[in-house]
RNA sequence: GGGCGCGUAGCUCAGCGGUAGAGCACUGUCUUGACAUGGCAGGGGUCACAGGUUCAAUCCCUGUCGCGCCCA
């Protein structure tokens, strides 16, 4: 006998390992059984799970079991990401609580006495850490059932994954597709290394504008007004830019002026870049630290001075006194000494945008560097063709429109980090600078005897690669590519990407790249977006606002599968955030609570499935009305996932198991089940039985634990094996006669349990129902369901009547009135209130139904069902409208 | 500035050409031999606003206003 509540916590602790230890998430490529495949989106190796990992995975999880239930051979590839810039800052920072740093340029600053580690101890630190932490997330993942075939686990720095790093770098950069370029970069003055555009995140910062006077050569009253946000910026200044049409500035086009605090004299230049209509309408050009500086730079041929150095303070370019100084303090400075000369124009308050670094958290500073950089441009586009013609299809369809927006223009692509934690990049330079890319030392030093003729010593290139480009591989690096494994040969492509719209750019649209240009296939057929979790009031969760929700925190309190029902229900939204309300996960505990007791219920009352039960066979309307009712779920359940509505999935369980099997076949076969032995009762019972094993079938994608629980009670685990395993139901056919006479029935009871609520009648008190009017087919259903309207509707006594007596309770349904006497007097004016309220309403429908069909354009432009319909609810609205009307006369009577 | 999404019950959201729905909250009632993490019944909505298309618009189109995201 089952316990009276569901217990989720023993019960997930003990399905796991019983799932994974016996293989049960094991795919099988030698299997002849058609691949469905998924590549987890690699965690942080040392991170732990959030909202949106259990949003994306359980997601991912749903449809792994859906598929592997439908006789596909699933494989859900996991592992992890080593997250370079994210897990070396946080080693770092513990390394700082001990007082360790790191032995870079500039490290013994500040303390001359700290312990610096050199680039291989800080390696072992980190292996350290991802040896301490790593199980973490994997562990998490288990608690929330993920199926992932860990035999299969993969992380971006194991020796196989590496490799392939090595050769895409490699091979890339011999088909010129990598290459070496000075330009500028984001560059985070805290993490000390380049990031790519898609790690700038723009912040809203109120600032100031900033009009300052640079006076023109040659006429020493004459001055040109800048507007800048970034005052430091000027040491730099190689050039000013105004629009060529400005009649403002247009005249000193071609001249001089010459830069204060510095001296430099710098070229007035037209361009129109300047918006005359913005700030004073001239831009001081500062090309070696803005974007878009840099390329009015270069279309003029202005020098490019580079002001800071790494840690984005005043270098030697600039005059002495400014040397050394923080960007910021140097602003300060420069704006003082700008006012005492007279040179401030104006300063205005701006609000602006300023690029901040994702990881580091301060402003990132264009900068001049050399660096790695892959031609994304030319890697799109084979991934525009596929998206274009269909070979990889965008769920919802719009992420197509943001997928081409990107690709279309895209930038040059920023790979190499001043990082230690990744793959460090395998090019060697020889005393030349010459530079060797090859995939090992050997290949490196064998290249350089070539080309110079002797063995030279070479150096390698200390950067690392964005952590990004082992994860663009990852849909063919799990799978054993650059070896023709037979992995590869069946999971790819892959079948579906569910991933969140924010990594649409640095993630999706990578793999597209490098899967088409080195599989000549697109790495998955399907893209599936959902949206970001927040809060319920649609902030983003951060630990400083202090709304992060801990989804473990959900599993502890409600279940694994109350948190996966709720992340399933919340799928849908089209907009780009997901709120979590917490109730939310609470209700889906009371789902799954309610399940629980159903089958308690079954249990108790000798549900079993006989031998070679066939439910076809079925005689009782009831269970073949509950027999379509499942086939139906299942069509609903089944095709909303085919098209990854998957909260429509979890929408048609619920009604499903709550609104049609708990509360109306569950009560309506209690007489049944607690009545006379007998034929009735051993198809009630078996169809029970049956009713439930199908039903745990098709709620096990979306709640795996409390299934396989119930499965293995129901006593289906000893004969057929785990849940898991098992095969998605075939639906059944329908039978209509059944459906339209429980339909029947299920109105009657709800009219009469409407009437006595509305009536005050006591709920314990039972009724005799008097039936006027009822034809053979009422008649004969009245015998069927006698029992189960008794007890539903709480009636005591059937009986036909000639006329409804005085002072009853009445209502309509179909072509029969039924009279419900009560002892006690009734409330003649309730009643008659009540009567007339349902009068009025039929009475409305039918007028606008008239109005309507007196619609000569209505009845002939549309389409004749549509007609015919309007008509059939008419007469039935208004023939019901006359009896209930009948029996408000009788009422007065 | 450009692009996109969202404004539906008190709250969180489905629905997206022809009867406005769910969960939570709320009201009344019931310890009925599965379940009070429950049953039964009920109240609550000019589907943001204004035009347009259509026989018919919450749904399609245009604009306005609010909110959010992405890209500059």
């Amino acid at each position: 006998m089952l316990d009276k509540n569901y217990d989720p916590k023993e019960i997930e602790a003990r399905r796991y390992p019983e799932w994974e230890s016996a293989g049960a998430f094991r795919a099988d490529p030698g299997s002849a059984k058609p691949p469905y495949c998924i590549v987890i989106p690699p965690p942080n190796v040392t991170g732990s799970l959030h909202m949106g990992h259990a949003l994306d995975n359980t997601l991912q999880d749903v449809l792994i079991r859906w598929r592997r239930m439908k006789g596909d051979d699933a494989l859900w590839q996991p592992g992890t990401d080593h997250a370079g810039i994210a897990t070396q800052m946080v080693v770092v920072r513990n390394l700082e609580q001990e007082g360790i740093g790191l032995a870079v340029e500039g490290a013994g600053k500040t303390d001359a006495n700290k312990k610096l580690l050199t680039r291989e101890e800080f390696l072992e630190k980190v292996w350290e850490w991802k040896a301490f932490s790593g199980g973490t997330i994997t562990g998490q993942l288990r608690r929330l059932g993920a199926s992932c075939d860990w035999s299969r686990e993969r992380f971006t720095m194991d020796e196989g994954l590496s490799k392939a790093v090595l050769k895409v770098f490699v091979d890339l950069y011999k088909a010129g597709l990598i290459y070496k370029d000075l330009r500028l970069v984001n560059w985070d003055p805290k993490m000390l290394t380049a990031i790519s555009d898609l790690e700038v995140e723009s912040r809203e910062v109120k600032g100031s504008l900033w009009y300052f006077k640079y006076p023109i050569e040659g006429a020493s009253d004459e001055f040109i007004v800048v507007a800048t946000t970034r005052p430091e910026t000027m040491l730099g200044d190689t050039g000013i830019a105004v629009h060529p049409d400005d009649p403002k500035w247009k005249h000193l086009i071609g001249k001089h002026a010459v830069l204060p605090l510095v001296g430099r004299r710098i070229r007035i230049v037209a361009d129109e870049y300047s918006d005359p209509e913005k700030g004073s309408g001239a831009v001081k050009i500062t090309p070696a630290h803005d974007f878009n500086d840099f390329e009015v730079g270069r279309r003029h041929d202005l020098e490019a001075i580079n002001i800071f150095d790494k840690f984005a303070c005043v270098n030697d370019s600039a005059p002495e006194k400014y040397r050394g100084l923080d960007r910021f303090d140097a602003r300060k400075k420069i704006v003082a000494e700008m006012e005492e000369l007279g040179l401030v124009e104006k300063i205005e308050p701006h609000t602006h945008a300023v690029p901040y670094g994702d990881r580091g958290g301060v402003p990132v500073e264009p900068y001049l560097t050399e660096q790695w950089y892959a031609d994304a441009k030319k890697l799109a586009q084979g991934p525009i063709e596929a998206a274009r013609d269909g070979r990889v299809k965008f769920v919802p369809e719009r992420g197509r429109d943001e997928f081409f927006r990107w690709m279309e223009n895209i930038q040059p692509w920023c790979v190499s980090r001043q990082l230690w934690w990744g793959h460090q990049i395998p090019a060697w330079y020889g005393p030349d600078k010459k530079v060797f890319v090859e995939l090992t030392e050997e290949e490196a030093n064998a290249a350089a005897l070539k080309h110079y003729g002797k063995e030279v010593a070479l150096e390698r290139d200390p950067d690392v690669l964005d952590t990004w480009f082992s994860s663009a591989l990852w849909p063919f690096s799990t799978l054993g590519w650059p070896d023709k494994t037979p992995e590869l040969a069946k999971y790819y492509p892959t079948s579906v990407l569910v991933t969140g719209w924010d990594i649409l750019f640095f993630w999706v649209a990578r793999m597209m790249m490098m899967g088409m240009h080195f599989v000549k296939e697109v790495p998955f057929r399907t893209v599936y977006l959902h949206g970001l979790v927040t809060d319920e009031k649609g902030q983003k969760m951060s630990k400083s606002k202090g709304n992060v929700i801990d989804p473990l925190e959900l599993i502890d309190k409600y279940g694994a599968d109350a948190l996966r029902f709720t992340m399933t229900s919340l799928a849908a939204s089209q907009a780009g955030r997901l709120r979590l309300a917490p109730a939310r996960v609470e209700g889906s505990r009371n789902f799954a609570t309610k399940l629980w007791n159903a089958t308690r219920y079954a249990e108790m009352n000798g549900a079993a499935l006989p031998k070679g039960f066939d439910p076809a066979g079925a005689k009782l309307t009831v269970n073949k009305w509950m027999l379509g009712e499942l086939a139906r779920a299942n069509a609903t359940i089944d095709r909303a996932l085919a098209d990854f509505r998957l909260n429509e999935a979890s929408s048609a369980l619920y009604e499903f198991i709550w609104g049609i099997v708990c509360d109306w076949y569950v009560e309506l076969t209690k007489p049944i089940l607690q009545g006379a032995d007998g034929p009735d009762k051993d198809e009630t019972r078996a169809v029970t039985a049956f009713v439930l094993r199908e039903t745990v079938k098709l709620l096990h994608p979306v709640m795996p634990f409390i299934t396989e629980e119930l499965w293995d009670k129901l006593g289906h685990r000893a004969e057929h094996g785990a849940l898991i395993g098992q095969p998605w139901p075939l639906p059944a056919a329908l039978d209509p006669a059944a459906d339209a006479e429980m339909g029947w029935l299920v109105k009657l009871i709800s009219e009469i349990r409407s009437a006595r609520a509305e009536l005050n009648v006591p709920a314990g008190a039972k009724l005799k129902m008097l039936v006027v009017g009822g034809d053979g087919t009422t008649a004969k259903r009245l015998g069927t369901h006698r029992a189960a309207i008794e007890r539903l509707a709480r009636i005591d006594g059937i009986e036909a009547a000639p006329a409804a007596p005085k002072g009853a309770l009445q209502i309509v349904v179909g072509e029969a009135t039924y009279a419900l006497p009560v002892t006690d007097v009734i409330d003649l004016k309730a009643e008659g209130a009540r009567l007339q309220k349902e009068i009025k309403k039929l009475a409305d429908e039918v007028g606008k139904i008239d109005a309507k069909l007196g619609n000569a354009a209505f009845v002939s432009r549309a389409p004749e069902e549509v007609v015919e319909e309007q008509r059939e609810r008419r007469n039935q609205a208004d023939q019901t409208r006359a009896r209930l009307s009948t029996a408000l006369e009788r009422l007065g009577a």
